[in-house]
DNA sequence: AAAAATTTTTAGATTTACCTAAAAATTTAA
DNA sequence: TTAAATTTTTAGGTAAATCTAAAAATTTTT
């Protein structure tokens, strides 16, 4: 059994390995908002459990336990996303934070129930893919919409930036999952991309743009 | 912003107080399932916080702020308990471990939807009324079963005993909330009594008779 | 291949929620 | 109204998760 905080390490450290191979005793502390000495405490700790593999200045990794144990917490964060938007009506720039403390609630019966009460989704509000009980789900093959060209067409299917003031940005815009996109144009100036919807044309930065996910149609 | 021991430690004391006046150390102790010193380290610091009143040897209580916050912390356990039962299927025997960690989620909002989705539930699966938003709750007039008289009637509003093993039993009797019933006998051997109900007779044990709480159809 | 910069670890404290053992206060019984 | 029993508090410590400051290892630059 694992306390709140250990949970919480491990899951930083799950979603830190996939994008960097090997995870960086200051990546984890920047992202839990902490200091490097006390993830030298913890990473020891874990190491201790068997759930993650440790070397001296080398950076971590997770053991099979641990990473068992991090898609676990994420399962759990995405059914409550799901839950909070598809039960309780709120927004998708409004559930994280709730979500990160639902997570840690610890029964196995609560979790499998939730899942069939909302239908066993695949996907979480944000597109991100739900892990089944056993740990599998399917790894979703985006395209960030800042690398298609003029012409090309395609789903929002995800977004890789949850802060609220993101999401609320593409709220605006009409920017939600499921949507169907095509680029009409990408402005020399600045880098802006010009995006025709089904009803109407919008303007977003390459930043946005580099947080957009799509399932593209392929090229035009 | 109370910690998760903290806000156990204030619902306790408030449960307490619902049967004596002046709330006791061993007794909170006992309840807590830890040691009394424990109890007087915890609520120097909660009389520090303004939560309790407090004199040395003299028991705690609440103070206005600190039974506001117990009451809230009350009103989600219930709430949740009914979304257990009412959505997720749990018996009402299963739920409470998992509502005494689901109490502790702190959002407001996440508690306001919740219980708008429930329908605003008056009361939870044993028949606890559950305070509104503002804290407010009908003070529910019960009769203990045991108090009941051959010939006496009334409806099955409540139970003063949570234990798996207890409310598995009255299920099994087929004493579930809502059931009208008749005292039909009072056994002289051992005080237990026998029950009419619509389509049967069953017999309970003294123990049993006590925990078990009847809104009364006034004497026959 | 040094020197400089960066990253990571160690050492030593702090805070929170516990604990045990012993002392003090209160309550109950003789 | 003493003595005995019970309750409560104090004193002194432990374990978990943090922190700051300084030392050590690694990486990057010259
Ligand atoms: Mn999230
Ligand atoms: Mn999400
Ligand atoms: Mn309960
Ligand atoms: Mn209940």
């Amino acid at each position: 059994m694992q306390s709140y905080t250990e949970e919480n390490y491990l899951k930083t450290i799950y979603h830190l390995a996939e994008r960097t191979t090997n995870v960086q005793t200051n990546a984890i502390a920047e992202q839990m908002q902490t200091k490097p000495a006390s993830v030298t405490d913890m990473i020891k700790k874990l190491a201790d459990k068997g759930l993650v593999d440790y070397i001296k200045y080398q950076g971590v990794t997770l053991t099979e336990i641990g990473k068992n144990t991090a898609i676990d917490i994420v399962r759990k964060h995405r059914l409550w996303e799901v839950f909070l938007v598809d039960k309780l009506n709120f927004k998708w720039d409004e559930v994280h934070d709730v979500a990160e403390e639902l997570e840690h609630i610890k029964s196995v019966e609560l979790i499998e129930r939730l899942d069939e009460f909302l239908g066993f989704p695949k996907a979480d509000p944000h597109g991100d893919p739900i892990p089944d009980k056993n740990g599998r789900f399917a790894k979703t093959q985006f395209i960030k919409l800042i690398e298609l060209k003029v012409g090309d067409s395609g789903t929002i299917t995800g977004v890789s930036q949850h802060s609220s003031a993101f999401l609320k940005h593409l709220e605006k815009l009409g920017l939600t999952l499921g949507k169907q996109i095509q680029i009409s144009d990408v402005t020399d100036f600045d880098g802006s991309v010009e995006i025709k919807l089904s009803d109407k044309q919008v303007n977003i930065s390459r930043e946005v743009a580099k947080h957009i996910l799509i399932s593209s149609n392929g090229k035009n």
